[in-house]
DNA sequence: CATGAATGAGGGTTCATTCAT
DNA sequence: TATGAATGAACCCTCATTCAT
C-alpha cells in the first residue's frame, strides 16, 4: 500500500467514526483531520472536498453490501433460504462493522437520490427476491413493495435499537429470530 | 391565542417544514425566520435558542403521540385490538401531519438521549403492550423488546418507504396490511 | 444616513483605499473589515460577497463618470469645446478623488466585461465625441477608435505617471496642457 | 540547452500565459506546473518562489526591451527618425509576442518599484529622446516627463484597445498613424 | 415585541512552500 | 532532478446569538 493509500484510509476511518457519532453536518473537516492525525489540506489531496468523501464512503459500501447480499440469494433456491442467507448476511455484516453500518443508515437519506437509477441496492436485492417469491406463489402478500418495507423495518429496527442500547450483545445470535420474524411476515408456509 | 403565541407558532411550523427538507444542521435562524414572515432577532423571544426550538419540537409531540397511543391501547382489550388500535392511530397521526412525523423520525437521534427516563414514549408504549401480551400468553416471542424493534420497524419503515417514494398514497388504506403483517410477526394464533 | 449606510460606506471607503495599494486579489475580506473597523461578518450583512462590493464600487462610479463626462460634452458645440470640456473634467475627478480613479484604472480589466453591451461608459462618450467631430469634418484621424485610443492614452498615462511619481501635484493644472495636445493629435485646425 | 534549461523554459512560457489570462493572484503554482506538464515541487528547483519567477519573467523582458529601444534610438538622428524607429519597434514587439508585452503592462505596478533607480527602462528610454528633442530645440513641450507621458499613452492605450477588441489585427500596420499621431503631440514642424 | 446591525467563532477550501522518497 | 504528500496560514463565507434602537 502505497503512503498516500494509508492516509486516504485513515481519513475514510476517522470520518466514518465521527459521522456516526456527529452526523455528518456537525463533523467539521478540522475535527476529521485531527482525528486521522493529519493536516486539513491534506484530506482535499485525496478528495476534492468533504461531500466527495461521505459521497465515497457512502457509495462504495452501498454498492458492496448490494453485491454481496445479491451473491448470498443467487446461491440458494427458494424464498426461505434465500432470506435466511441474506438475514444472516446482514447480521455478519452488521457484527463484522458496525459503524460502517449506522453510517449508511444515517446518510441514506442525502446520498440515496445520487444514486443513479437502475442501479443495485440492498433495498432493489431483497425487492427483487420477495417479488420472485410472489412470482412463485410460495410467499402471499399483496404488494411486494409493502413486503419489502417490511423485512428491512424488522431488520433495520432491530439494529436501531441496538444504537439506543434497547438491544445488546451481536446481531448473530438473533439471527434465527429473525429469520423466523420474516417469514412469519411473509406468510410463508 | 395572544399576538405572540402566533408568532410562536409560526416559527415551529415554519422550522418544522425546513427542518424535515433540509435537516436541522442544515437549516439556519435565518431561514427560518424569513418563512415565517419575521426576523432572526425575534426568534429569540419565544425560544432561548436553536437548540430549545428543536428540543421543543421534537418532546412535544413526541410525548403527545405517546400519550394518544396509550388512550388508544386502554381502550381496547387482547393483544390483537390494542395493535390494530395503535396501528390504526399510527397511520392516522401520518396521514394527518406528515412532516411532524418525519421530524421526530429525522430527529430521534440527537433528542431521545433527552427524554427523562421513566417518561412515556411511543416506544415504551408499545414495548408494554407487548410484554403485557407475552404475560398474557397471547403472542409467542422469545423476547418483548426485540419484538418491540419488529412491530416498529414495520411500521417506520413503511413510511420511510413513503418518503423515497417507494410506496405512494395515504397510510390509513395500508393500515388492514399492516395489522397483519404485526400480528403474524407476533405468532399470534 | 442611516446607521447601516454609514457602515456601508466604511466599508467601500476601506475597500477602495486597500484595492488601489494591493489589488483586489491581494486584499482579503479580513483586512478590509480591519480597516473599516468592523469585524469581517458586518461586509456580508452590506455586500452578498466580495465580488459585488468590487463590482458595486466599479460600476457605480463607472457609470457616474461617463454621465458627468457625457453632460460636460453635451453643454458644448464644436469637438474643441466638448474636448476641453472633458479634460478638465478629467482633471477635475482626478484631483477630487484620486484614489477611486485609480481604482476604476485598476479594476476594469476584470470589470468591464460584466457592462451591459451598449452601456454608456467613459469610452464610448469619448467615442462619440471624436466620431462627431469626424462626421462635421472638424478633425481629420482615419479611425474614430484609433484616435479615441490615443485621446484616453495621453490623459490615463498622465495619470498614470503620477501614480508612480513621475509627475507630481495636482492634474488641473496640467489641463490646458493636455487639451493643447489632445487637439494637435486630433488634428484640428 | 541543457534539460533543465528545457523545463525553466516551459515553466516561463506556462506562468506568462497564465498570468496574462487570470493575473498573477489568480494563478496557482499547481496550476503553472499542470500546463507546463510539470509538478509543483519541481518548480522550486528553477525558480525560489512565486515571486521570483514573476520578477525575472518581469525584469529580464523589461530590460530587454528598453535596451532594443535605446538601440533602435541610437541608430537614427534627429526626434522625427528617432520616434519613427521606436514606434516601429514598439508595434513588432507587440506582433511577435503580444503575450509578453501583455504581462509587462500587467505587472508593472507591482513590479517597478524594485527596478532599481537609474536602471535603464522604456520610459527612461523614450524621456531622454525626449530631452534630447527639447534640448535641440526641435520639439516644443514645456515638460518632458509630461510629453513622454502622452507618447507612451497614446502606444499602450492602443495597445490596450486590442485587448478589449475595440480594436483588431496587428499593430505594425498602424505604425504610420501612430507616428504620424506622436510627432503632432510633441509639435514638431 | 420586533428589528436588523454587529459579533466572533467556525465552516469548507485553496495556497505557496517544504521535504521524504 | 522530479515527485506528490503534507503543512499551516490564509482565504471567503455562514452561523447562532446579542443588543441598541
Amino acid at each position: 500500500m502505497r503512503a498516500g493509500e494509508v492516509t486516504k484510509e485513515k481519513i475514510k476511518r476517522s470520518a466514518l467514526k465521527l459521522f456516526v457519532a456527529q452526523g455528518v453536518d456537525g463533523t467539521g473537516v478540522r475535527e476529521i483531520a485531527k482525528v486521522a492525525g493529519i493536516t486539513e489540506g491534506a484530506i482535499y489531496r485525496h478528495f476534492k472536498g468533504k461531500d466527495e468523501l461521505v459521497w465515497e464512503l457512502f457509495n462504495t459500501h452501498h454498492s458492496d453490501y448490494a453485491a454481496q447480499l445479491d451473491a448470498l440469494q443467487a446461491a440458494q433456491t427458494g424464498i426461505a433460504a434465500k432470506l435466511d442467507a441474506m438475514v444472516r448476511g446482514f447480521c455478519r455484516f452488521y457484527d463484522d462493522d458496525e459503524t460502517l453500518l449506522r453510517f449508511l443508515l444515517l446518510v441514506q437519506h442525502g446520498q440515496l437520490s445520487k444514486v443513479k437509477d437502475g442501479a443495485m441496492t440492498p433495498v432493489t436485492v431483497m425487492y427483487d427476491v420477495i417479488q420472485g417469491g410472489i412470482d412463485a406463489g410460495e410467499i402471499n402478500v399483496p404488494d411486494a413493495n409493502e413486503a419489502t418495507a417490511w423485512i428491512l423495518g424488522i431488520l433495520l429496527q432491530t439494529a436501531t435499537f441496538k444504537t439506543y442500547d434497547r438491544l445488546t450483545g451481536p446481531m448473530t445470535p438473533r439471527a434465527d429470530a429473525l429469520v423466523g420474524a420474516c417469514l412469519r411476515v411473509l406468510g410463508t408456509s
